[in-house]
RNA sequence: GCUCCCAUAGCUUAACGGAUAAAGCAGCGGUCUUCUAAACCGCAGAGUGUUGGUUCGAUUCCAACUGGGAGCGCCA
């Protein structure tokens, strides 16, 4: 099923290319961002005018007269510089009301050629508890699989868990020192955190630390049985632990192929690299450097330097590297072997790394890495998002430990939602309060943190991840829930089959806003932001509180009720899905 | 120093090269005998950091600058 502007842009095009020589320069048909001036716009005329040198209000004209607008809209208007306007008509408005709610998909085609989607999202630290940092790896990674399994693709969600490095070496020292199994069991990540934070302090300190770490990592690296048995005993309480967080948050994943996972791989990959001529030694350690086949400014291994007292700069190596002169790998060897696993054994076509902003020159120069390597086949993006600042406007930093866990963050959400439901549903015992909260508490934070453009930083702040009201969840919850009450009172469970007529400029305009969430869908996915989503159903959630005001649906004479009761039956629905992309759920009474 | 990101109303944000820049919060004033007031209506509030350029048209593209942030060889 086409969307109004699908359908609008394929009528567009198919005029431009009976009237113009000149190849399409489309897109061409969007919303009018004023109603007034009407529902759909195109600026053909204007493109194709500059082209060709002619008055733009001329060439509207003859589009105008070439345009088959049949059974879609009304005659288009010409207006300003040159816009055609398009109003839908009332035939095509009411029968794609119903055949939308007639849909189980609500209109939402799938894309027509689906693809093998690898997302990596998530990937916590499994020696540290998850805090407000990984937030929005997890909410927007989680998301993104949602939108691209309903829109048909193969989704693979893969969370690559920080289990494998450096880090392990002083965790291991510090638990053969003071650890305690039933510590661990109980709080993993409170008992390693709290090793790792003593004996970092110790290494600081005192270089035979720092010495006896390292050896703790060599062993483990070559599969000593008894460092390996208590690595795997972190990692097995520490991945349960895992999972209730991500059951709690609602989120899902197919793999959780840590780094740990790609460790047997890692020397052939090197070997390899050092083969093809992509990788040689350096200084000790194994790098790769620039093959000098882009522009040394678009080349992600050259950086620019200017050193003191030189009067011209010039480009100089910025290599990564893949093995250490100790012999141990790092992070670039690890997701070197990670996209040859996913295209392998994935049949990955895409892979989106929903991973913070900061690593951008590391992804760009691992991509480049991997084309010259023989994968330029797959498509890789890295996702990138905004920091999560302190009050002081500086990253939150995890050393300072004043890191806010994602435990509390979620405890917060719920009580504050808590002691709203108390306000408003006095009657409610305490077991329906607690259900109702965590819906509506954790609906909010998500929401919070999806509504805004990802590449934005943002300052943390209880009230603002946990606002209520305005453009948050509760919000769009809560339009859904009015129009559940109305079917409650009305003794139906969904609309029943009806003639669609909408005659009311409340019902006209939240019945066109409904044919749109595809719209949004296809936004959200083509840029890798849901916020999309969230903007198109805010604007559906406020049309359909106007319709609310205005229209009475149960009271209304036997057509129009009937009629209604299917538009709010479609909002609803929309509604419920949309959320559901995001990862948010509804509730049928709050 | 170089690269990347960011700059829109008091605050937080939206705007897919187009029309009079759109919301939320906060502020002020209204609306519950009628489908849940977690709602609705109204008022007030910016000309998009600066300077140029491209364009019929720029918040959007380009250049320079200012301010903020991040990254730049053995952490991830």
């Amino acid at each position: 099923m086409n969307t109004p502007r699908q359908e609008l842009e394929a009528r567009v095009a198919r005029a431009v290319a009976a009237l113009f020589s000149s190849p399409p320069l489309g897109p061409y048909v969007r919303p009018c961002p004023d109603t007034r001036h009407g529902d759909f716009q195109t600026n053909a005329a204007m493109v194709h005018g500059r082209t060709s040198q002619r008055n733009p209000r001329e060439v509207a004209e003859e589009l105008r007269a070439a345009l088959d607008l049949d059974g879609i809209a009304e005659p288009a208007e010409i207006a300003g510089p040159g816009f055609l306007n398009f109003r839908l008509s009332s035939d095509y408005l009411n029968r794609q009301v119903t055949e939308r709610w007639d849909d189980r998909r609500l209109g939402v085609a799938g894309v027509a050629r689906p693809e093998t989607v690898v997302i990596d999202y998530s990937g916590p630290n499994i020696a540290k508890e998850m805090h407000v940092g990984h937030l929005r790896s997890t909410i927007l990674g989680d998301a993104l699989a949602r939108i691209y399994t309903f829109l048909g693709h193969n989704v693979i969600a893969d969370n690559h868990l920080g289990d494998w490095g450096t880090s392990f070496g002083m965790i291991l020292l510090g638990y053969k020192r003071e650890g305690n199994a039933e510590k661990l069991e109980l709080d993993p990540f409170g008992h390693l955190e709290t090793i790792y934070q003593k004996i970092q302090a110790e290494a600081k300190a005192d270089e035979t630390v720092r010495e006896a770490a390292r050896h703790e990592l060599v062993l483990l690296q070559q599969g000593d049985p008894v460092n390996r048995a208590l690595w795997e005993k972190f990692l097995h309480f520490s991945i349960a632990a895992l999972e209730m967080m991500y059951q709690r948050l609602g989120v899902q994943f197919d793999h959780q192929l840590g780094e740990s996972f790609y460790n047997n791989m890692l020397a052939g990959v090197v070997k390899e690299m050092i083969e093809k001529g992509i990788a040689r030694p350096s200084e000790g350690a194994i790098a790769i450097f620039s093959d000098g086949k882009l522009p040394p400014r678009d080349d992600p291994f050259l950086i620019f330097r200017k050193e003191d007292g030189e009067s011209e700069g010039r480009f100089v190596d910025n290599p990564i590297l893949i093995q250490k002169s100790d012999g141990g790998f790092n992070y670039a060897t690890t997701d070197l072997a990670t996209i040859r696993y996913r295209h392998d054994h994935f049949k990955a076509e895409r892979v989106l790394y929903v991973v913070g902003a900061p690593q951008q020159m590391h992804f760009r120069q691992i991509f480049n890495a991997a084309e010259r390597w023989g994968y330029g086949m797959m498509r890789l993006e890295h996702v990138a998002f905004g920091t999560i600042l302190g009050p002081d406007k500086k990253p939150f930093k995890s050393r300072s430990g004043e890191n806010i866990k994602l435990r509390a963050l979620l405890a917060e959400a719920e009580e504050r939602a808590g002691r709203i439901v108390g306000e408003k549903r006095p009657e409610l015992n305490d077991h329906e309060r607690v259900a109702l909260a965590r819906v509506v508490g954790l609906g909010a934070l998500k929401y919070a943190d999806l509504a805004q453009n990802r590449t934005l930083d943002y300052v943390f702040s209880w009230d603002k991840l946990l606002a209520f009201d305005g453009n948050t969840a509760p919000y769009l919850q809560n339009a859904y829930v009015r129009i559940r009450a109305i079917f409650r009172k009305a003794g139906l469970a969904e609309a029943e089959p009806a003639k669609v007529h909408l005659t009311e400029p409340a019902e006209l305009a939240l019945g066109r806003k409904l044919l749109d969430f595809a719209d949004s869908i296809f936004l959200a996915a083509e840029e890798n932001r849901p916020h999309f989503i969230c903007n198109y159903l805010f604007e559906l959630a406020t049309l359909f509180h106007k319709f609310y005001e205005l229209c009475p649906v149960l009271t209304s004479e036997a057509a129009v009720r009937s009629s209604r009761l299917l538009l709010a039956d479609l909002t609803a629905k929309t509604l419920r899905e949309g959320l559901q992309l995001l990862g948010i759920d509804v509730v049928e009474q709050m």
